[in-house]
DNA sequence: GCGTGTTGAATAAATGTTCAATCAAGACCG
DNA sequence: CGGTCTTGATTGAACATTTATTCAACACGC
């Protein structure tokens, strides 16, 4: 979904959508009220009839962008085996574009999530909302890291390597994934240049065969 | 380095740092004229005496900051060995208050990065710069690569497994290193959590300890 | 005095915000 | 059914504040 607006339901999400489309193609310098005015056709007086101000508007806009990346992403994902779910993640940070078609987060959706997560590095209450979500996604990833592990387990029909020092911490293979996936995601919103994409997904995918089985799902 | 520009050499640097300091302290959507000037305690008229404008002045400060880090991360790495090289930059881009002991926070540094780069996601002119940075560490980090391989190939005493399936592209080992380190920086200036860095760090090692001595120098 | 750095005041435009008035649709009542 | 009342959406004008920008004047070392 290039635009998660495409339908507003409500006044209210018309706004938001208004206001998103302003920070995808303005960013965050340009976004003032009577650009979202403009944006969904209305008067920008109209948008003081349903927010406050600015302010509660674009915490309200980060709040519903994160909620629906958060569910879309994991009950889309809810039954792929385990693997499959860390390579979707992936997917859906990296290469945005040719996401399964209808409803995966077109790539100018993340230049909008990147807009609002440099505002975190200044300002507390946006700050608090992407703690949230990678936390979120860290307990997601790091649930996949032990069942893909698990799986591997019953798959070779015997325990993973007992040598405590070859032993992976899950939660530190997840949170390297999630890293990766979120520089992925910054990079190719901030840069024209693709090339290093498809190097990067092939490693990422070397990584967790070679992670994978190392790691204690019990841990 | 917490603030690059603690002593200014002239008028025009003392503005960069003031607009360094704005940034780092109230982010993108704060950023005016005013502001700068009481950020360095002179009348913000002045910045007109040197700069055409808020634009210009960016672009400037964008400029002076990259240049910076390229000049600082690459003569500093410069009589170290290839992985250590590696190391330093992920250090550098990981945890930077450590990175040489002195200053506590440097990383707010990273912080004004972060906030010029979300920029670039809807501005050509700091697309630009990102992209030509972008490379330049892209290829640091490329030959840094090859020649920890090459010396893992003279330690060893032995060629790389010639075996083709596991050889690595060494622009791909690059470009995961990157946009690792990249992604680490965008969530260490943007969340609060610094829960995940330990074990990240301990990922990259194992993953350049396991990947470096199957890349093929001379790929 | 002259050029460079610096300032404060002045201006024009942009921006956030308020508000009284209009409009459409539905609820309530005769 | 016809009329009115209510409610919420919507608007345009008005206002105060902020912001970028200009400029004439001032300071001061050479």
């Amino acid at each position: 979904m290039d635009d998660p607006f495409a339908d507003p339901t409500d006044t209210r999400e018309a706004i938001l959508g208004a206001a998103f489309r302003v920070l995808r193609d303005h960013g965050c310098a340009d976004l003032t009220i009577e650009r979202i005015g403009e944006a969904f056709d209305k008067s920008p007086s109209l948008v003081y009839h349903h927010y406050d101000g600015k302010d509660e508007l674009l915490v309200d806009l980060l709040e519903f962008l994160l909620d629906g990346f958060e569910s879309t992403v994991s009950e889309e994902s809810f039954d792929l085996p385990p693997r499959a779910r860390l390579d979707a993640y992936v997917t859906a940070m990296t290469d945005p574009t040719d996401a399964d078609g209808e409803h995966a987060p077109g790539g100018r959706f993340l230049i909008v999530i990147v807009q609002l997560r440099a505002q975190a590095a200044v300002d507390d209450a946006y700050r608090d909302h992407f703690d949230r979500s990678d936390r979120v996604f860290g307990e997601f990833l790091e649930r996949s890291v032990r069942d893909a592990a698990a799986d591997r387990d019953v798959d070779d029909g015997h325990d993973v390597d007992d040598d405590e020092a070859h032993r992976r911490d899950p939660a530190a293979v997840a949170a390297t994934i999630q890293t990766l996936a979120t520089g992925a995601m910054f990079r190719w919103a901030t840069t024209a240049d693709r090339g290093w994409v498809d190097g990067v997904r092939s490693e990422i995918d070397r990584y967790l065969s070679a992670t994978l089985p190392m790691v204690d799902p019990d841990a």
